[in-house]
DNA sequence: TTTGTTTATTTGTTATAACAAATAACGGAA
DNA sequence: TTCCGTTATTTGTTATAACAAATAAACAAA
């Protein structure tokens, strides 16, 4: 699989450092990240229907590490099986996006708000680098890349706040949102001026936690706006 | 797999109720059942190797579904692969019950607001019920019996709130404690008065989420903290 | 006793085949 | 044409076997 701790190899031997234990990575492994990653980024479309022996054939290797890569995606919610066992790209329903919305609320305040406090100027720099690069998109209408680097803005605030277990729960969500994330440009991208990230990013270089919380809440409940009249229409 | 989105079957065919959609458990169902509800149970000791031909003899399945089930469980973090890729127990460390304990503060502390606001009586009453033999339990020093009712509270608690996603969360995060939750009573578990449960269910019963958050808070904070010493003590 | 080497066994990984159930394709009767 | 029954195909599920790598066991040498 793709997570394997490392062998303890009792201290790495003096001076540590070098010497990165050797990750083989299975078939599974390859195409549970190839997989995820595509749904990530909007590559795979609501209601889509991953069939076990043509994907497997698309991705050349047999049906075993292909069934437990698609297995893996089901058990995390991000992907779904139907009456039969077949593997399909879940439609969100409403409440389903309100309730991930909550939650990321909850979850990415506080990954801002520890954020604040324990944040390197680097891990800053780097975040401010990529919220440059979502304005250069959005510029440019590159809307597609802009979508997507917005979602490595907010994985990234949880990447500094050293949260491990949090950042899994967060990318699993953004990862079923995935899938819908595409109406956010074709639903024309709202260009806030100032941009929420910048308070995001602000809050963080003046170490105020309750200001970073704040902020990302006001950019998760303004941001996701363009979803829920699409996801709305739907049903 | 578990939950298998039901077929549509357009209206249920007139006067709708009856005729449930059939769900045929498969092999690798069952052993993740099995397994998940052991591990919840604190029936698995952290550290505890679970080979996949021998575990699949006892289980009396194959290797194909038993590995699915026991992948399943390494998707959500509830079990872990060592360098070999042989599945362990994982041994939570101190900074994972900590953080775990955060997003429990954040996550059940919706759960509890939500359902101060939108829980029927009965709802009310059955979590009342749990504290009842929790207390039961206590007096007649069945510990063991105590905690595990202790884990259903809190999760009858989201469940009352009708929130899934969030359901799904905070009970895979109460799987990843199972195998230590044990020591809970172990250590010798504090007998509170009031126990904060009942402030919980008050706070319920008057539809305050505001003061139905913070109990459940003060559970969680004060709950626990039998747990640090003992994970504390491993390290 | 300890160390190093070789052999045997166990382990995860993957491919394949057999099975059952569901869908699709087809063909004849109204 | 439309409908219904039959056949063929496709699908998920499970068991099994072959492979490679890692561990354990056995044994020889120091």
């Amino acid at each position: 699989m793709s997570t394997r701790t490392a062998p303890p190899l009792k201290e790495m031997q003096g001076e540590s450092g070098w010497a990165q234990p050797i990750a083989k990575e299975s078939l599974a492994d390859r195409a549970h990240i190839a997989l995820r990653s595509a749904l990530m980024r909007g590559q795979l479309k609501p209601g889509e229907k991953l069939l076990l022996r043509p994907t497997s054939q698309r991705f050349g290797v047999s049906a075993t590490p292909m069934r437990e890569a698609l297995l893996r995606l089901v058990s995390v919610e991000a992907l779904t099986l139907d009456g039969r066992g077949t593997v399909v790209v879940p439609t969100l329903t409403h409440a389903q996006l309100q309730e991930i919305r909550s939650i990321r609320l909850d979850l990415e305040g506080r990954a801002a708000a520890t954020a604040a406090i324990s944040a390197a100027p680097a891990d800053i720099d780097a975040l401010e680098a990529i919220h440059i690069d979502i304005a250069r998109c959005h510029k440019s209408e590159a809307f597609h890349e802009a979508v997507d680097l917005n979602t490595q803005f907010h994985l990234t605030l949880c990447r500094i706040a050293r949260l491990p277990i949090l950042l899994d729960i967060v990318e699993n969500l953004w990862v079923r949102c995935g899938p819908i994330l595409s109406h956010l440009y074709d639903a024309g991208m709202p260009d806030w001026d100032p941009h929420p990230h910048l308070r995001v990013i602000g809050a963080l270089r003046d170490g105020n936690a309750e200001a970073a919380r704040e902020a990302i809440h006001w950019d998760i409940q303004n941001g996701g706006k363009g979803l829920d009249r699409h996801v709305l229409a739907e049903t």
